[in-house]
RNA sequence: GGAGAGGUCGCAUAGUGGUCUAGUGCGUCUGACUUGAAAUCAGAUGUGUCGCAAGGCACCCAGGGUUCGAAUCCCUGCCUCUCCGCCA
């Protein structure tokens, strides 16, 4: 969401966000709206006023004017019923327009179609070199019973998956680390609900409109209450997150914060739900694409200040970094373009971590910085000097379990198609290489 | 799942149809008194929105309804608390 009078101001600079961003919205239309908006909100606070004054009057009025006096008011409510109607169109359109309105992307974002035009900002680590085709962590996972996809699929539909045995200690093991790294950074730790109401998920971002739209967006709704006994939609809609984000930020909905309570830094772990509607195609086969996951993610609510921002985006995608150096996984970090981010997006980054088995870079993390957009949706503010603004929201990956465990599969494999265990999780797996049984 | 009680401007409370532009106490802020503090006294103190402004309008959990007029009456939902039942 941006301010209606920011958008009239730079009506160029957000047409041309829409534009590279690939968003269709009518922003004249808007500015349009807007005028017969406000005007109407004029007409109907003019009878109001009246509506008020003719009860006023009907207090001192005689047993012989009372009649015309409830007349008169009946006349009044019948005009404020019309106009209320008419703007109540008005306002529907507003909000669906006001909804898709993008952010205008940093001026250091590359400006590209599509994720090809991403751009590699820095990288680390060697790819390994194999002296054998090394495996998939399909057949990794196969052979060393840590993986059961033919079951998942049995009990948990496409892309359902069971992990067993040291992958499960591995995995927690992954999760815990990155847990005790954040909070060794001075983030505070949650474990935030899943199962959410929506405007959690509208606030930070994950409608594409401004109502859920199970074709379109990649979110699970829960369906076993939306309709009571007799039919009829009674229930508050719930949803289940695709990453505790929404639940972090949503934790501060509706705050005023001090400034020196900023940057509040916290981190969340969280079971991440992914409908993954628009993406049938794609990514078929084994744990990389999978309905759900286990996640550490950070986010952090910081001043309305460009220049720190950019510097907490930093450390929080260092921090990443510095997690992936610890399990020893080679990464290439990549600045997002413009065709590639979503709305509200100011400044993106990825983490892709190579995975010699799919013999491709894997996306393992994302960075984003969103400036006010998010704060307005979610009404996150902060006082400074007396005056209230909104914050700007940041949030990044820190870890998550599936990709990552893919990673280090493929990463620490054997010729004899045993994997070695990446020296800091050795303490959670209770071995140095997972063997072939 | 059953029964009951509730949700009011930071907190606590008052308010059952118009005099509510929501009273009072506490807290907070400013000032006076004081060497300083406490105490006392005086004043101020919600949010949003429209407007250049004067000012208007909205908001008493949310959404509907009744009424000339709703914090107040009616309906629905959400949430909280108490008791009972069930349960990891």
């Amino acid at each position: 969401m941006l301010d209606i009078n920011l958008i009239k101001e730079n009506l160029d600079l957000v047409k041309t966000a829409a534009k590279n961003k690939n968003i269709s919205v009518d922003l004249d239309r808007l500015i349009e709206i807007d005028a017969e908006r406000k005007k109407m909100i004029g007409k109907i606070e003019v009878l109001r006023s009246e509506r008020k004054k003719n009860g006023e009057k009907m207090q001192k009025a005689t047993e012989k004017e009372r009649k015309n006096i409830a007349e008169e008011g009946k006349n009044i409510k019948k005009k404020i019923a019309d106009l209320e109607a008419k703007y109540e169109t008005i306002k529907n359109e507003f909000d669906e327009l006001m909804a898709k309105v993008p952010t205008v992307p940093s001026e250091d974002t590359p400006i590209g179609k599509d994720s090809d035009q991403n751009v590699e900002v820095g990288s680390w680590g060697e790819k390994p070199v194999f002296d054998f085709k090394p495996l998939t962590h399909i057949e990794l996972g196969e052979k060393l019973d840590l993986l059961d996809l033919q079951k998942g699929a049995k009990v948990a539909g496409y892309r359902g998956y069971y992990l067993k045995n040291e992958a499960v200690t591995l995995v927690m093991g992954v999760m815990l680390e990155a847990i005790n790294k954040m909070i060794n950074r001075g983030y505070r730790p949650f474990i935030p609900p899943t199962l959410v109401k929506s405007f959690p998920l509208f606030g930070s971002g994950y409608f594409k409109d401004q109502e859920y739209n199970s074709e379109i967006d990649e979110i699970y709704q829960i369906a076993s209450r939306d309709k009571d006994s007799t039919g009829e939609i009674s229930k508050e809609k719930k949803f289940l997150v695709g990453t505790a984000e929404p639940s972090l930020l949503a934790y501060f909905s509706d705050e005023v914060l001090k400034t020196e309570e900023l940057p509040i830094k916290v981190c969340g772990f969280s079971q991440c739900y992914r409908s993954e509607i628009g993406s049938y195609g794609k990514d078929t086969k084994g744990i990389y694409r999978v309905h759900e996951f286990m996640k550490v993610e950070q986010v952090v609510i910081c001043p309305a200040d460009h220049e720190k921002a950019k510097e907490i985006q930093e450390e929080m995608v260092g921090i990443s970094e510095e997690l992936h150096r610890d399990l020893g996984l080679p990464y290439r970090k990549l600045q997002i373009c413009t065709g590639d981010m979503s709305a509200g997006k100011y400044r993106a980054f990825d983490l892709e971590a190579w995975m010699p088995g799919l013999n491709r870079y894997g996306e393992t993390g994302s960075a984003s910085n969103f400036a006010d957009w998010q704060a307005r949706r979610l009404n996150i503010k902060y006082i400074e000097n007396g005056e209230k603004k909104y914050a700007f929201l940041l949030n990044n990956t820190a870890l998550a379990s599936a990709r990552t465990l893919i990673a280090i599969l493929e990463n620490y494999q054997q010729k004899d198609g045993s994997v070695k265990v990446p020296k800091i999780l050795q303490k959670y797996v209770g071995k140095e290489r997972i063997d072939l049984r």
